[in-house]
DNA sequence: GTCTATATCATGATAGAC
DNA sequence: GTCTATCATGATATAGAC
């Protein structure tokens, strides 16, 4: 079934982020992952210690991935415009845009990736290490600074708030099953391929429209 | 430990309601519920088939009541607009507010309602049921309709999609381990029970933002 | 150090007596 | 409707082979 010639640890790895993928954390049970990889049952608790921690291996892959790529596209815009205040567009082109094209990723690792990451925000004391931990919140801050320079007349606080609501519709929105789910009227539904392709687009507009949203008095009254 | 007048089925309801809000759903053991409730472990099984479909009596009892209430928010302001188109943000406020109110409930009910729904939108194959079910449909279509009316001049398609990610965007804000986990930064924090108060006036802030954000050319040149 | 075979323990589900 | 007993499956722990 599998390449003999790769290690446990690596079989591991990528038979049980293909079966997440398909049945999420829950549904996926230890003996298939292990069966998959033609691997022993025990070689995940030697190897990772737990079902849980295994999961946490992969996220933190993915998400040290995905950061790197982000301060990789934000490096590059600020080299491009010296010195100038980079546009909210295009910080979140780099925050988020990078994410979305995650989608585009083979092996269901996008995908997976997504919906396990919207899972662990949601279920109480439940890997939350993996996204406070502290490489991810640098990245964070970097982008979060972006937007303060960005947006100078903007109070910091409503920035971080409106950065964290553009996470929520993010996430949701990336969630593979979320997507088919809330609409499915006919009347309003186009290609699916072409939906795929406008995703980002519009959710960039979305985003965009959300952070720079004209503040009433009552928020700016309290700071 | 419990009130010996209510009878088993109403003893179950409360008690996992509360015992999911606290550990979530996976790791609340039917044991643990029927043991809090003071009734026998078999019970679940014989009111409710199954843990999973008591769950969806705790989120369709919820999701019916939390509907109606819009309902009712959308037919007074109906009501007192004669005619005249209503304004975006009333219409979601009487969506997303009457949502964000639930926060106040007592009994953990409110949280619990919000994330469990969420975990089910991220669960591939999962509670679908409740959230497509008919009666929620009709109501997301009724405020969806007023959306359409209110927003004459944007696609339908737009509004739609705009739509989506205002709900995810709620979600995600609201889901109670989510709040304090991604920005912990020291700098930007406020006293909790003032972030807790403003909440609901800076997602609705964001949301009004992104719904009526401009379109670019190129999501309207594809309708 | 790495892997395997096997044992243990908790869980959800269920059958059948009362 | 409620109870006890039991099953099937899951995650995890350990002992020991290579």
């Amino acid at each position: 079934m599998y390449p003999q010639d790769k290690k446990t640890y690596e079989k591991l790895m990528d038979c049980a982020e293909k079966i997440f993928a398909e049945k999420g954390y829950d549904k996926a049970s230890v003996r298939e992952i292990t069966a998959a990889a033609n691997v022993n049952l025990a070689s995940i608790h030697y190897h990772f210690g737990s079902k849980e921690n295994l999961l946490q291996e992969l996220l933190n892959r993915k998400l040290e991935w995905l950061n790197q790529q982000r301060l990789i596209a934000l490096k590059t815009l600020e080299n491009k415009s010296k010195n100038k205040p980079l546009k909210p567009s295009q910080i979140l082109e780099a925050f988020f845009g990078t994410l979305l094209d995650m989608l585009d990723e083979k092996n269901y690792g996008g995908e997976m990736f997504l919906r396990l990451l919207g899972r662990s925000t949601l279920e109480p004391n439940c890997l939350i290490s993996s996204i406070s931990s502290g490489k991810n919140n640098a990245v964070t801050e970097k982008f979060r600074d972006a937007l303060f320079k960005a947006l100078p007349n903007v109070p910091k606080n409503e920035i971080v708030w409106r950065f964290h609501f553009m996470v929520g519709a993010t996430s949701y929105a990336i969630s593979g099953s979320g997507l088919n789910k809330l609409f499915v009227t006919a009347e309003v539904s186009e290609d699916k391929s072409v939906s795929k392709k406008l995703l980002k687009k519009r959710l960039m507009s979305f985003l965009l429209g959300g952070l720079r949203s004209p503040m009433n008095s009552f928020l700016i009254g309290n700071k």
